[in-house]
DNA sequence: GTAGGGTTAG
């Protein structure tokens, strides 16, 4: 079109800009975007801003937004959302809130609400004040994510009842769909009715069960201390060859390791890497505290001494734990001496705020 | 039928 003269309106180009950020291809969304033959508006800069934020290109994002406050546009619903997204990504709770009490006046929909309360289970501060979206039809998304603000706050009840409400309409529901209902079940104190749940959904055709679906059952029998149910099924994901990854691994261990059964935990920290998935920093700490637990020395220096070979970062807290155990015994903690000196250095900068941080995308 | 937005775990 462009190279026919054909005259190409502001929604093509806005399209453009936004297809090639979601293509992967930032550099070109920009370069068209500066070439525009006409100038652009609200749809267009909600697309640079998402674009901006989805790269992590933060100050490119606020000056976006800058550039539309001057020039007076007024934030559609659309900018609305994403402002409080982008917002929320940045660990800006308060600013998101902000956003979000303003956009009720206006009228909220169901991306409002998704957004704002899957913002405040990030910010852990549950008291919003109002009730959210109750005038508002459940659509799919708002659903989930609903029952999942609703397990956090500990409603059980009113998770199950948002549920039954998703199951009796046209919705297609999907994973995050049935994790919610599983979660609910077991917080619920129904455990054998999720496990039977559970075993009927991986058995229905059609529905696309992935990681996070098993890792949620695993998990919640661990929290309930039925260790040895937890990993039989774990143990039935692996045989099945269903779908797991490093979240599933740890937490069955984490299993293993609260069932104080420490040999089997470190078999499945090598198990998992034989199987493909390596093991991050919050598996070594579900291992190494486990065997700090445990004064397991011999096992303590054999797992950290793999940790560090992998250039795998520790927490603090993990740090200290094992400094505190293995310095008592200088012959055992020579081959660490200079790591435990790095350690020693680092404390009290930057990484000691990871947890605290939220991550920007 | 005609641009842009939303949800999950250890």
């Amino acid at each position: 079109m462009i190279c026919s003269g054909v005259s190409v309106s502001v929604n093509v180009w806005s399209m453009l800009v936004n297809g090639f950020f979601r293509s992967g291809e930032p550099r070109k969304a920009v370069d068209l975007f500066n070439k525009m033959g006409c100038s652009p508006n609200l749809v267009t800069y909600t697309s640079l801003i998402k674009g901006f934020m989805d790269y992590g290109m933060v100050d490119e994002a606020f000056s976006v937004v800058r550039i539309v406050q001057s020039k007076g546009l007024a934030a559609d619903i659309v900018l609305v959302n994403v402002m409080i997204h982008t917002f929320t990504r940045l660990g800006r709770f308060e600013e998101a809130r902000n956003v979000f009490l303003h956009s009720l006046k206006k009228g909220a929909d169901q991306y409002t609400f998704a957004t704002i309360l899957s913002s405040l289970c990030l910010s852990r501060d549950f008291d919003l004040g109002i009730t959210i979206g109750t005038e508002t039809e459940l659509d799919l998304v708002m659903g989930n994510s609903l029952m999942n603000y609703l397990c956090k706050v500990g409603n059980t009840l009113a998770a199950l009842k948002v549920f039954r409400n998703m199951s009796n309409r046209d919705l297609a529901l999907d994973c995050y769909t049935y994790t919610g209902f599983l979660t609910a079940l077991c917080q619920g104190e129904a455990y054998g009715h999720a496990l039977n749940m559970y075993d009927e959904i991986v058995k229905r055709k059609g529905i696309r069960i992935d990681a996070h679906f098993h890792t949620v059952m695993i998990d919640s029998l661990v929290e309930l201390g039925e260790y040895g149910s937890a990993m039989r099924l774990f143990n039935r994901c692996v045989l099945e060859k269903r779908e797991l990854d490093v979240v599933s691994y740890t937490v069955a261990i984490k299993g293993l390791v609260r069932g104080r059964r420490m040999e089997e935990a470190c078999s499945l920290l090598e198990k998992m890497k034989d199987d493909g998935v390596m093991p991050n920093a919050r598996t070594y700490r579900t291992v190494i505290s486990g065997l700090c637990g445990e004064k397991d020395k011999d096992r303590l220096r054999k797992v950290l001494r793999e940790c560090i070979e992998e250039g795998v970062e520790l927490d603090p807290n993990t740090k200290f734990k094992v400094v505190s155990l293995l310095s008592r015994y200088t012959r055992d903690c020579s081959e660490f001496r200079s790591v435990f000196e790095k350690w020693r250095e680092n404390v009290g900068v930057s990484d000691s705020y990871d947890e605290l941080a939220v991550s920007a995308g």
